[in-house]
DNA sequence: CCCCAGGCGACTC
DNA sequence: GAGTCGCATGGG
């Protein structure tokens, strides 16, 4: 994959690895608007604007070196496919996915907004999360900040309820609290996947499935395959062991993918 | 009206 | 430890 890093412009040259459409709109971020040029994504405290034209994708932002890592500019995703090749659905979806890319978000910021999208539908998610921010994060240039820990402290279950959290109103401010007074968010970088995710499920709100998307979105833990209704759906395409478990699913599938496991799970989950 | 949504926690046994 | 069930709310 070409690709052109300058102050404020990442400029990445018409590749079959870099689809910034696939890449929101497979589930893994929810701060993000289609424009007529493309999309703006908030992420964090930062901003970026994305223009799609036949030569490429040029991003617009304010951190080069934030969003070179957030996109995982320098993992390669043709040796990844090549790497997961040898099953016909698989192939077929990498084949209809096959510009979607993990991204590499904040751990605070994934794991509120996951809390918020269990149960729950894609619009409804997207706004509450926005409103969250508009009320509460930093005005910066036009646009609002995620909130900080220490603000998102001071919002009640009642608040939370108000911007359409439902029933997990109450998840998120004991979450918060738990962070708050020191869960140690960072130290889950340098923990092996099972470990972190043993430490993620303490917070309430958070299960085996928000763990493990919080471990692949924000942790770059690869060795896991979060398992959702669309997957169990799939697992059978897969020529996959019998069982009608969702943790034996997921167990089995890490097994044959190991540290691509992660990877399979998005490309079939775009697909 | 129904069902579903990138499920979780509480409650059973 | 495994199997049910209620849950807020909006979209299709």
């Amino acid at each position: 994959m070409k690709v052109i890093i300058e102050p404020r412009k990442i400029t990445i040259f018409s590749s079959d690895d870099f689809n910034i459409g696939q890449i929101l709109e497979s589930g893994q971020a929810f701060r993000y608007k289609r424009t007529d040029f493309g999309y703006e994504i908030y992420s964090l405290h930062h901003k970026a604007s994305i223009y799609c034209q036949k030569a490429g994708t040029t991003i617009f932002c304010d951190d080069e070196k934030y969003f070179k890592n957030y996109f995982d500019i320098d993992n390669d995703y043709g040796k990844i496919k090549l790497d997961l090749k040898g099953n016909d659905f698989l192939d077929e979806a990498i084949e209809g996915a096959k510009g979607v890319r993990i991204l590499k978000q904040n751990p605070l910021e994934t794991i509120i907004t996951f809390i918020i999208s269990a149960n729950n539908n894609i619009p409804r998610i997207k706004k509450s999360i926005e409103k969250l921010c508009d009320d509460n994060g930093e005005l910066i240039d036009g646009y609002h900040a995620f909130p900080t820990i220490e603000k998102l402290s001071t919002l009640s279950q009642e608040y939370f309820k108000s911007i359409g959290c439902g029933y997990r109103d109450k998840y998120l401010v004991k979450t918060i609290h738990a962070i708050h007074q020191g869960f140690p968010i960072n130290k889950l970088f340098n923990l092996p996947t099972q470990q972190a995710k043993k430490l993620l499920l303490q917070l309430p709100g958070v299960g085996g499935k928000v763990a493990d998307c919080i471990l692949l979105f924000a942790y770059k833990k690869t060795d896991l395959f979060p398992m959702d209704t669309w997957s169990q759906k799939v697992y059978w395409a897969l020529c996959m062991p019998q069982t009608d478990k969702i943790n034996e699913m997921s167990n089995n599938l890490v097994a044959r993918f190991g540290n691509l496991s992660g990877y399979a799970q998005q490309y079939l989950y775009y697909y």
